[in-house]
DNA sequence: AGTCTATGTTAAAAAATTGTAAATTATTCA
DNA sequence: TGAATAATTTACAATTTTTTAACATAGACT
């Protein structure tokens, strides 16, 4: 499992396509590519990419409308997606924040320009590579690609749910998720689970790590606390 | 239902001042504004706005500059910035992301685009007065993110109906809630409680902060005066 | 002063929420 | 396929929050 940051690419101009690749990938991404939106929207499902970059005008579905289907599925929610927009089109501009966009790049694009826009709209989305790769917070070691996590030093073994339970506290120290949240993050929106299986969970990662590093905040949720 | 949303407006140029401000009072939003970089800091430390527009040009203290001292100031972290920028710099584009800014917008400044844009900012960080994740008000830190209330630097804890009622109470200081409306917002419109049910919430709040924050109007209802 | 009403106070009952162990069901992987 | 492991449910215990209820107090008004 490759856990770099993956973006989406959507054109129908293959040369566009090639452009974008490039020179995302050579900022590391992992770049997927769809030269129309019916084929972006399935491999959106599928891959989960964090970044979903639109172009307004395709043939077919356009990008507004793509988006907008997007926005509809579920566990695409929270994805970010960018327009790429001819410079002069102040009416898509409009009509894609309206559509859940969350930005828009102006063609003719420049790499530089790009790729900085890229970065920004990951960070402020709590995306970065840092959060990807390896989280550490004091005694708790957490390598996602490997899926390995280290307390003082000593390796702990946490099944599937547990691990990504740890992870989604983990990712936001202090805050508080609701059981709601947590559902929606670790089951996903559509499984139903009875009420105390998160309960157990929890007390599983206490039993492995400590009790004191998930707390309880009584009708509220839980949060990781170190 | 705009609950007044405040919006500070930051550029040296007054014609641009005004303009902004006329178009986004049409729209509703509270508009406060400032011709320099150092007003614009103590208006929003003040006033603590949910977005602010920044010009990049401007004397003294240029927005990008601005911005970052912004970016600094605790209870500023979460507010959206967006900047102001000829249509042709690019580079101040990267620099301005780089600086911690959210969004730009550019000029020349077309009113359906900026409205477009400001409400789509706005949308996307989910704002309306009772999601803005941390509350300052002198001695008293509320943090709801993390749920967590700091009083004179102690942390003080507060059970969810008594965190909500002192969320509402402190979400316009000064202003009186009558018994009615925190029914309303604290318990929900359908739930029927005893009379004696506020009073008792309310005096768990004087208990754990000071008796004097919390003020009874008698025969109207609850305020909250720091 | 006496009465009336709105609010304050307290303790205990009631309700809601979470913790836990053990049993049951799914999944995985050799 | 069949142990082994993981995930979920169940049934109850433990805990905490919320509400009620009974009585106290303060202030307004006649």
């Amino acid at each position: 499992m490759n856990d770099n940051i993956k973006i989406l690419v959507v054109d129908d101009e293959e040369d566009i396509l090639e452009f974008l690749s490039y020179n995302l990938r050579a900022e590391g991404y992992d770049v997927i590519v769809a030269d129309n939106g019916i084929l972006a929207i399935e491999l959106a499902k599928q891959e989960q990419p964090s970044l979903i970059i639109l172009d307004v005008q395709m043939p077919d579905m356009d990008g507004i409308t793509t988006c907008e289907k997007i926005r509809e599925i579920p566990s695409l929610k929270e994805t970010v997606v960018t327009f790429l927009t001819a410079r002069s089109e102040d009416y898509s501009q409009i009509a894609g924040f309206e559509a859940g966009a969350d930005d828009y790049i102006t063609k003719p694009i420049r790499p530089k320009v790009l790729v900085s826009r890229v970065k920004a709209l990951l960070k402020r989305r709590g995306i970065t590579k840092d959060t990807k790769a390896i989280i550490e917070l004091g005694d708790i070691v957490i390598d996602k690609e490997k899926h390995l996590t280290t307390y003082k030093g000593q390796q702990v073994i946490f099944a599937k749910k547990e691990f990504k339970l740890l992870k989604l506290l983990i990712s936001k120290p202090g805050k508080v998720f609701t059981r709601e949240e947590i559902l929606e993050k670790v089951w996903g929106s559509d499984i139903i689970v009875g009420d105390r299986t998160i309960d157990v969970h929890i007390r599983k990662l206490r039993e492995k790590l400590a009790d004191h590093y998930v707390k309880t905040v009584k009708g509220v949720g839980y949060k990781f606390e170190y």
